[in-house]
DNA sequence: GCCGTTTTCGGCCCGACTGTTTTCAGTCG
């Protein structure tokens, strides 16, 4: 089993939990922490690194120590030091820091004063009335934990955080709301859905207004909203219907521009930002930026940057991942926008499992001001999905001439997805795939082979000279599917080889690659497609979250192919 | 445990809200 950055990142975060709770040197805690961060949002595999004896205290934030802890976690899969902690304490010890209200101060009461070593023992003796009685602890908390502790089987299997396409749709009527307030002067969704995250855990609205406004009053009182956790002059906490939390924050107009770049965070970028202003004898919070108690900028997030010596910096690119080095050094990506995007590369029709015709998906593209549409049925394999045969095929080709003969302004692109077979071949012959203007493939079935063959079938399937695009390279769905195992960087590394592309697929329950693997294909040299894998006239739309994944991953519009004309494209449809 | 135009020691981001406090610790974002 390949160790994943992922893996690094959490015996991290679970040795920084029982340093925690044994009450370790907080920066010692931390460290650990940033290093579980910076492992987990790093475009690189260390398990590589480590195979290529790279130096791995070149990255920021890990040392010789965690260098050499990460080396054994690469070859054994886990940490003694972690195997260590959980055996002095308890192997379950650490999932009682799930439970919110829980911190590594009262899980240590509770096991140093109860011997609490797991939450079904915390279940018990809270449910016994014994939590309320240990100091720092009342019957509020007690009633609390036992509350939180009914919940996790409930989560567990749901997953906790929203896709952000189902956000956008508790928002906009929220913010839509929320702006008829008399007095509300601006109004802004901050947090990962301004970062444009593929999964929101909760919703952050930050309000500009005045001290009389009622917004505050009206936010708890709006129809979605079934509890309220917290009811501050500033600040409110709710949770809605749906079981999403929706946070409210009222800052004066003077402070909102620092508000909202505080509270589109994400925390490790409001720290680089903090670090930075600190050396500068700056202070940065909420309100403002100061010297001393003098407020010298917090108007827009424009004047708090340039504060400490940055330009703005686009809120997707705010992970700590390189993008405060980059503004220092003038070299921030030009990300790509919406309306770079001159077509989709990955549609369907009612020719195999699409929702809508030809002609309307033509004609819905064209109201888009796309200039070619990428006319991708599935292939016969997929029988689920109608998949067309050769005969299917041609006559699907020839209507597709005959709509380009009569459309004005919009051309439809002979394409197909073809299915990867177990052993990489194609499911169709090259014969009528010499005819297509655009082939793209994907897998679709066998998803558990090993991460060996996985990836041999992948880059078999390029070695066919008509492929241009492999579609949604890792199979995953957000929260319903893991990703197959396959070694993506050797994927991509073929790809380039043989003049392929990738695709970041902008379904929002996909959005395959993410953000951390388009930013490696950017480094790598590729060229991405971002297209809808639409089945119907709105999902034609779903380009919007694709272009979010893409500016998350630094992806600026000579990076994406369907930023191009058809004459470029087709340029670098060429094959090596 | 990391890091350095304060460079091998001595620092390490900042504030709101809650509950259990009698002046504040813990948790959260």
């Amino acid at each position: 089993m390949p160790v994943h950055n992922s893996d690094i990142s959490e015996v991290f975060n679970r040795t920084a939990d029982y340093l925690d709770i044994k009450g370790e040197n907080p920066f010692r805690i931390r460290a650990y922490r940033n290093a579980a961060r910076i492992i987990g949002s790093l475009s690189r595999s260390v398990a590589d690194m480590v195979a290529h004896e790279e130096d791995l205290t070149k990255i920021q934030g890990i040392g010789q120590d965690l260098a050499g802890k990460i080396k054994e976690i690469v070859k054994t899969g886990t940490l003694p030091l972690l195997e260590q902690l959980k055996r002095e304490l308890s192997p379950e010890l650490s999932a009682l820091m799930e439970i919110p209200g829980l911190g590594p101060k009262r899980v240590k009461v509770l096991y140093d004063e109860m011997g609490i070593r797991s939450v079904d023992e915390l279940r018990q003796a809270a449910e016994e009335g014994k939590v309320r009685t240990l100091p720092g602890f009342g019957a509020k908390t007690e009633s609390v934990i036992l509350e939180e502790i009914g919940k996790i089987k409930e989560t567990k299997k749901g997953g906790l955080r929203l896709k952000l396409a189902v956000a956008e749709q508790v928002v906009e009527p929220l913010v839509g709301y929320l702006k008829k307030i008399a007095g509300v002067k601006e109004i802004d969704v901050a947090g990962s859905y301004r970062r444009r995250r593929e999964t929101v855990g909760d919703l952050d609205i930050l309000v500009a207004c005045g001290q009389s406004c009622p917004v505050m009053d009206k936010f708890v009182g709006y129809e979605d909203v079934e509890k309220t956790l917290s009811r501050g002059k500033t600040r409110s906490s709710v949770v809605f219907r749906n079981g999403i939390q929706v946070d409210l924050r009222v800052v004066p107009e003077a402070s909102y521009g620092a508000a909202l770049l505080y509270f589109t965070g994400s925390k490790a970028h409001n720290i680089a930002i903090r670090k930075i202003a600190q050396k500068k004898k700056l202070k940065i919070n909420e309100y403002g930026v100061f010297r001393g108690e003098k407020r010298i900028a917090g108007r827009t997030e424009k004047d708090v940057y340039k504060q400490v010596g940055l330009p703005w910096i686009e809120p997707e690119l705010r992970e700590d991942r390189g993008e405060v080095e980059a503004a220092q050094e003038k070299r921030l990506p030009r990300l790509v926008r919406l309306e770079d995007i001159r077509g989709d590369l990955h549609v369907h029709t009612t020719w195999s499992d699409g929702r809508s015709s030809l002609e309307d998906m033509a004609e819905a593209a064209k109201r888009l001001g796309y200039e070619y549409l990428a006319v991708s049925d599935h292939s016969k394999h997929v029988t689920v999905a109608h998949g067309l045969d050769e005969k299917r095929l041609s006559q699907q080709i020839k209507e597709i001439d005959r709509l380009n003969g009569k459309l004005k302004g919009l051309r439809l692109l002979k394409s197909i997805e073809l299915d990867i077979l177990e052993s990489g071949s194609l499911d169709l012959p090259d014969r009528v795939l010499e005819d297509l203007d655009l082939v793209i493939c994907s897998v679709h079935s066998k998803f558990n082979l090993s991460r060996e063959k996985q990836t041999e079938r992948i880059i078999r399937a390029m070695d066919n000279p008509h492929v241009h695009i492999f579609c949604h390279p890792t199979g995953r769905l957000i929260n319903e599917r893991r990703p197959y195992e396959v070694d993506l960087e050797r994927v991509m590394n073929a790809a380039k080889e043989r003049g392929c592309h990738l695709e970041l697929n902008a379904h929002p329950d996909r959005l395959d690659l993410d953000d951390v693997e388009c930013k490696r294909a950017k480094e790598i040299g590729l060229k991405v497609a971002i297209a809808t894998d639409a089945h119907s006239l709105d999902d034609l739309r779903f380009m919007r979250f694709g272009v979010g994944q893409a500016r998350r991953g630094w992806l600026e519009p000579e990076d994406v192919l369907n930023t191009k004309s058809w004459e470029e494209l087709e340029g670098f449809l060429k094959r090596y």
